[in-house]
DNA sequence: TTTCATAAATTGGTCGACCAGTTATTGGAT
DNA sequence: ATCCAATAACTGGTCGACCAATTTATGAAA
């Protein structure tokens, strides 16, 4: 494909001066210079020792403390939180390069965490949660129905499901990776033809095995379903 | 449990001002107001609207860019990145509070991460990786054998182990979830009696499969592996 | 010497001002 | 009228200063 190489060249990212203090502290870290439980120097003492506005170290334990490495004690100190931080040196940064997700991988865990969903979903579920499904997949209908682009609402009855294994950290993984999935159907307008119409059928499908508790088999529907769209990835990537 | 009644308050958290202008800006998007694509108002025109100091306005930003809601552009402008947000009203919020990550969600979701990493691992091995997944294990091996605290070296066998996958995604997943994890278990110390030296067992018995490339049964093991922590959370958890 | 109220120093929280790029406007040359 | 360079306006990035709460130091009373 055209420009390809530029996929390898990007990675040049300038590091920024938040990204040099994150390797500071977790150096001050995992040297042993800084235990669980330890105050970290204050804010204005980093700054002026590592020569920077406070604003970058401020943002810098902002990061650290999004990832439980950090806890900050307002008006009295930061104090490090995480407890085995020794061990993950070196995969902070992976974490912090969150940027290149690839989009097989993206797929591939999308697959893993809505089949699982799935069946979950048909061990776990309640009229609530079932009602809830079944209004989504009602609005997926009419728009499928009327012709109209049905992206959303596609989407949103996959989420009703996973919001039916009434497991909120499960629901948060799915949000997390929602948006790079909607920004490439829409890139790539998957759901053109006459595609809808035997999603249509699939959705209801699965939701049918969901409501007679038929774990397995929501789960292998669930599969079939998504595999179109694992199909469409082969076909199309050639690297790796 | 002593104070235990605590938990149940301590949710009382007051709505910080950068919530509530993410409060704000989700109803700006939702509402149709913002579009994908769209550029957000700027930062000063924000902070004077809301009446609250632009700091916040950035933090709310920089909040809903680590969701992939947003994307800035430096010296240019803060764009709605997402694509099909609109239906996803009212999920944002459950992302939002991702504090109350209850555990049982959490150990639900690590189980499911990590047995189906297992399995994408005895598929996908490399060399490098089964070398890194070894190395992991002789050091668990020794701290066990020393009978020192070998938490972090578990974690660094389970980790490698996704890392395996060569699933970028699927490791940052499990990333946004090992604090949690750790913490819970110096917290509790789960690893205490001769429970290492089994773990340490079960440990060899998922490396060889995923040598093996036996997908199914390195799964399996990973899966009876966990389950003492299930069985665990089960005794343990006597509310909800 | 010990105790404890008071004061001084230090902390993270918040803000407005300035900086260097980007984008929109303008106005003259064609 | 059109085009394009110069410029004005605006953007997010960065910084140092001030604020209120906390922690530590102080010193007089017991």
């Amino acid at each position: 494909m055209k420009n390809g190489f530029i996929t390898n060249l990007k990675e040049i990212v300038v590091e920024t001066p938040a990204d040099k203090i994150i390797k500071q502290i977790r150096g001050l870290i995992s040297s042993g210079q800084l235990k669980a439980g330890d105050r970290l120097p204050s804010e204005r003492m980093m700054s002026e020792r590592f020569g920077v506005g406070r604003t970058y170290v401020r943002d810098a334990i902002r990061k650290l403390e999004f990832y439980g490495i950090l806890k900050t004690l307002p008006q009295s100190g930061t104090v490090v939180s995480g407890l085995g931080i020794t061990a993950l040196e070196g995969l902070i940064t992976d974490v912090l390069q969150l940027n290149e997700k690839d989009f097989n991988s993206l797929v591939e865990t999308r697959v893993l965490l809505e089949t699982n969903s799935a069946y979950i979903a048909a061990t776990r579920r309640s009229e609530e949660a079932l009602i809830s499904i079944r209004k989504a997949l009602n609005a997926y209908e009419m728009a499928v129905l009327d012709g109209k682009q049905s992206v959303e609402e596609d989407l949103m009855f996959h989420l009703k499901i996973v919001e039916a294994t009434n497991n909120s950290v499960l629901l948060s993984l799915m949000m997390i990776v929602t948006p790079d999935i909607l920004s490439f159907f829409t890139q790539n307008k998957v759901c053109s033809g006459n595609r809808p119409l035997s999603a249509l059928k699939e959705h209801h499908e699965i939701l049918s095995h969901i409501e007679n508790g038929d774990a397995d088999k929501a789960k292998e529907s669930m599969r079939n379903h998504l595999d179109d769209i694992l199909n469409f990835k082969i076909t199309n990537s050639s690297s790796q």
